[in-house]
DNA sequence: ATGTATCATTGATTTGTATCAACCATATAA
DNA sequence: TTATATGGTTGATACAAATCAATGATACAT
């Protein structure tokens, strides 16, 4: 592997480590055509609608996929966090992203350039079939989520993000690191009624809520909510 | 390019002649892990949760992609129609498939075993490349889906449904090939409503309804209905 | 410390859309 | 030939969820 072009964060102006294109590969090489960027919470990685040139890797932080729909309405997919591709699903078809990547919290990205990355994966099938598995899941992911949107009630639609982000955090009890606006826009919910649907859930003593605290107290009953939808 | 297994249908027994997997690979060799079928209307190809083995190509008839929801409430992405890859989606992730396909015409498909494909693959990476667009096409049509299955109402996905058919057909005068209760499934509409705002449209004069034919009188204006949703 | 934006909450109202019910037309099977 | 299923149509009704409106809480900037 000859791949030595060493670059340099456009942003930071720091070099790049390089190790985000080894677990690409899962080889470690020297020089890349890499480079790195931060972003604050709140700043746009992608955009709907604009070029792909790079391949995203998040590196750190945590970030939304969303689609941009009409008039500011947006849905968002899933949220992300290290150690995954951003510019995934639009990476194959290469020429605009159909969603847009926003920053939930500090972040920072390694930017894998296209022709880099398909001659990486010309000369190592692997990182190929990681990438495919990758997008597979992130399909998988969508297909689901058509389902839930439109063939649930919001109180089963609520209940499955919820459910999503114990996944997501790890644990039955997390703090959420979005708003209720935007637990709304996971849900295809408004933001008055994902409020209501909390405080409904507390209520009936299926959810802890203080704040940005959530706490599961009743999976099972959850899990039953979020399949009778 | 070493590929000379020779196989045969295994419903009508008819020896495949491989030409399908000449299109996927744009080069022509003899012998190949490729099986031919037929389906006949109504009949499924292949179903949601079911293993995926091959990658399926459709060489003639036309089918509908469509995600099998809650008590038997379908919502159909696409139709398909010659050249085209059925398999696609969930060849990547080459686990479960996450979509139904359905014979709404009688079909003749081709099945590449996936091993042999992945081989394929390998030797040719154009192979690849063709997938990738293709998935990536799929991938942003179904983004479109969500946005306008979750933020239109019921007369803006009908006429975004009968513009998709315009093009689908090629005409703005078409035969559809599929019921009204399908038509609904295609904009997640009850089959009453999609009844409705079809008898709406040709009141206002902006389609021609007769029986299964379709003609559309104002594509500007159904487009403008389409789009504010 | 005061103003301003963001985020969260609750109640009242409206409306879009599904559902229910009945009926007709046509094709297919017994 | 009469059944029986499938597809299409129309009207009346019910309800889920968005929207509108108002208000409070918290964080942030000046």
């Amino acid at each position: 592997m000859k791949l030595t072009r060493k670059v340099f964060c456009d942003k930071c102006n720091h070099k790049c480590d390089i190790y985000e294109a080894a677990i690409l590969t899962g080889k470690s090489f020297t020089g890349a055509g890499a480079i790195q960027a931060q972003f604050r919470k709140h700043e746009k990685i992608c955009k709907q609608g604009d070029n792909v040139s790079h391949a995203i890797y998040l590196v750190e932080g945590t970030t939304k996929l969303y689609i941009e729909g009409i008039n500011g309405h947006n849905i968002i997919l899933y949220l992300m966090k290290p150690p995954s591709y951003i510019g995934l699903l639009s990476f194959f078809e290469s020429i605009h992203y159909t969603y847009s990547v926003t920053a939930i919290e500090d972040t920072r990205i390694c930017m894998v350039d296209l022709d880099f990355l398909k001659r990486l994966y010309l000369e190592d099938h692997e990182v190929l079939l990681k990438l495919n598995k990758a997008f597979g899941k992130s399909v998988a992911l969508i297909m689901n989520k058509i389902i839930c949107l439109n063939q649930k009630n919001i109180r089963g639609r609520i209940a499955e993000s919820l459910i999503y982000l114990a996944g997501f955090y790890g644990s039955n009890e997390y703090r959420l690191s979005i708003t209720r606006k935007e637990l709304g826009e996971m849900s295809a919910i408004s933001e008055e009624n994902t409020v209501r649907l909390l405080t409904e859930l507390k209520n009936e003593g299926i959810i802890k809520v203080d704040g940005k605290n959530i706490e599961i107290m009743d999976m099972t009953l959850l899990k039953k909510i979020s399949d009778l939808g």
